[in-house]
DNA sequence: TCTGGGGTCCTAGGACCC
DNA sequence: TCTGGGGTCCTAGGACCC
């Protein structure tokens, strides 16, 4: 039998946000009162990126408007995120997990998995070590973490999302008729706000009724994600616990402006300080990519999107733009944008032997790029940019939650 | 009233080939 | 008047995760 734990920190940010004062002096605890991490408003970044438990019994949800979550109280407090501390979290969180097993899945800044499967003559039987596992974390690093275990991922993961926070708890598989199968249906892994309201009309309401539901009526209406969540919701799922992160299938960076932009030339400029970005991250990965994506959020919430496959893979900031130009050109029709992004796929590696064969990038770019690259990387990203951008108001390296710095996210795969 | 950013995967429809 | 059927590749859009 495997045994599988899902660690996950409760309320992250806040909570991390929250030692962090507590370690600088600060007396109060804001875990203790209604309060959130939120976006700058000033930037239209206002949404709710974690909250409190005091503030969640007032009904604010992360991702909701900061505006929307004081009309539930008044009197919340508000504090904006520091990434970087959040980071510092994680990796010490991951360490102290290494120390129970070598398999430990860094699945989010917040969330991992750990294969206690045959770990259990070292340290115990999986139920003490994941208490054990919770009381170090809130005693060495400050904060608490759910533990779920559970026979798979898929288990452990439900497990730990049970009652919050501080807790334990277990889904084998004969307890999934008890503790998950009453749950309602938006509480399963993979099963979202569209699907659910779906099933609602069907009258699936709860993760039961979805684990005794036809699987060839789920398959007609949902293709293959309703046989997946019929799996699911039975507790079927077999993944591994990967040590390794998964390789980049793609990367991309986008850009909520704090206005909207109406001209050509500024929506150019944007478009190549966000490609700067990306190309940035291409090269340091040492990737290629030859899909190149634009997406654009017009001043009305309307999103669209438009891609060109190149015969060579590309690398350099200019290649990369001269198709981004033209992939603007080809679809704006001057209504204002709220935000824009430029996303790469198709990613090949880049070896020396490779290079020669591509003639997409010329010697000369290159250089310049890799110049470019290592002055940013010894003196900051602000250390040498475009001209262009100068008293431009624009930022010369648009996107990305933290300045010159890889941020780990997450997928919807296990 | 205000509504982030960065990922993966799937599907539909059209182009194109034999 | 009636007009194949696969297969692959590409693009746009939408679902999901945190």
């Amino acid at each position: 039998m495997n045994n599988i734990f899902h660690v996950d920190v409760n309320s992250a940010y806040l909570s991390w946000e929250a030692v962090y004062r507590l370690q600088m002096g600060e007396k109060k605890d804001l875990r203790e009162i209604p309060s959130v991490v939120g976006g700058n408003e000033e930037n239209r970044h206002g949404i709710v990126l974690a909250k409190s438990i005091p503030a969640k019994k007032y009904g604010i949800q992360t991702g909701e408007t900061l505006f929307s979550a004081r009309l539930k109280c008044p009197e919340l407090e508000v504090v904006p995120p520091r990434y970087h501390i959040y980071m510092k979290c994680s990796q010490e969180m991951e360490e102290l997990l290494k120390r129970y097993s070598p398999n430990v899945q860094f699945y989010s800044i917040d969330e991992m998995f750990i294969d206690y499967t045959n770990m259990e003559k070292k340290f115990g039987n999986a139920i003490d070590a994941a208490y054990t596992i919770k009381r170090q974390i809130k005693k060495e690093l400050g904060f608490t973490v759910n533990v779920g275990v559970g026979p798979n991922k898929l288990l452990a993961k439900m497990a730990s999302g049970l009652k919050k926070p501080d807790r334990v708890h277990t889904l084998f598989f004969d307890e999934i008729f008890e503790k998950m199968w009453p749950l309602p249906v938006n509480k399963l892994f993979m099963v979202g706000g569209r699907t659910a309201k779906k099933l609602d009309v069907l009258g699936i309401k709860t993760i039961g009724d979805l684990a005794t539901e036809d699987i060839s009526k789920l398959y007609k209406i949902f293709k293959s994600h309703g046989v997946l969540i019929h799996n699911y919701a039975n507790g079927l799922e077999n993944s591994k616990v990967r040590n390794e992160p998964m390789p980049i299938k793609g990367l991309g960076n986008s850009s909520t402006f704090s206005f909207d932009v109406c001209s050509e030339k500024e929506a150019l400029m944007l478009l190549l300080s966000l490609t700067e970005t990306v190309a940035t991250r291409l090269r340091r990965g040492n990737f290629r990519a030859k899909v190149i994506k634009i997406h654009i959020k017009d001043k009305d919430f309307f999103t669209f999107s438009h891609q060109r496959k190149v015969v060579n893979p590309i690398q350099s900031t200019d290649a990369i733009y001269s198709v981004v130009k033209e992939l603007f050109l080809e679809v704006w029709h001057k209504k204002p944008i709220r935000k824009m992004g430029v996303a790469l796929g198709d990613i090949y590696t880049s070896d020396y032997e490779q290079i020669t064969f591509w003639e997409e990038d010329d010697k000369t770019k290159r250089m310049l790029d890799k110049t470019v690259d290592n002055i940013r990387k010894r003196y900051g990203a602000k250390a040498v940019f475009r001209s262009c951008f100068l008293h431009s108001g624009i930022k010369p390296l648009e996107g990305g939650v933290i300045d010159n710095e890889d941020y780990p996210m997450v997928s919807s795969v296990l």
